[in-house]
DNA sequence: CTATAGCCTGGAGTCGGCTCCAAGTCAAGA
DNA sequence: TCTTGACTTGGAGCCGACTCCAGGCTATAG
């Protein structure tokens, strides 16, 4: 299952202890993961990709799993999660434009400094 | 300093600790940054708060202070980074639109229950 | 009926990046 | 002269997120 996802076994496991994949049932003793299983792991990993603290995620399945009454919560979870991520997208372009002016400035200078070898 | 840069002064010190800003002179033991440092600082807590791991910054800085000969390769880690800025960029983005199409999906569900309330 | 391989568990360890602390120094004000 | 307060240092501690490990269970192969 973790080859199937790119994960570690551990990792999985981790997740599943604190609470961020619910409890997945066992086969004898075994981790026999269903279709459901998949589905949030695959949800937990996205996010997780994208830098979603633990924290968030374990909010928002402690609240699936209490029922639908929980979906305005967890619809403004999805909402604030979403909101973090586009302000720290914005933050990294502007970053990003600063080092391409920084690239930009250096490949000046060392053609400068080619130009100079070049003609004594 | 640290005020002014809206950081703590042990993180100012950890930066410099690790030699991510350039040893500060010491007037009678104080700090005492000059106009140079200021620039350091504003560069390293830039590219930090994109996320740019600190060990990469050691090593262009590390590079810098070995002189002009180096300009190559401090360009090459500023490509780099950029790259990966990008990408991380990317990541991010791909996620914040799944988000958005699961928010929608919430808003549709949340309306269906109140048309059933209402309507029941 | 072992033995092996592969999972299980709880708990400890690691890593990056700070953050806090005790003990010391120093300049300036009462 | 003493005290206050802001700085100094090296080192320890903390946090998030894993990652590793010892010791134990179990299903299948030989």
């Amino acid at each position: 299952m973790s080859e199937r996802f790119g994960t570690s076994p551990d990792t999985l496991r981790y997740y599943e202890r604190v609470g961020l994949i619910p409890p997945v049932r066992r086969k004898s003793g075994i981790r026999d993961y269903d279709e459901n299983d998949v589905k949030w792991i695959e949800f937990i990993l996205c996010m997780r990709s994208a830098g979603v603290l633990i924290e968030e995620l374990v909010r928002y399945v402690a609240l699936y799993r209490k029922g639908s009454g929980t979906a305005d919560e967890r619809k403004r979870i999805l909402i604030d999660q979403r909101a973090r991520l586009l302000a720290r997208i914005e933050e990294m372009t502007a970053v990003a434009e600063k080092l391409e002016y920084k690239i930009a400035n250096y490949e000046t200078v060392l053609l400068e400094k080619e130009r100079q070898l070049l003609g004594g």
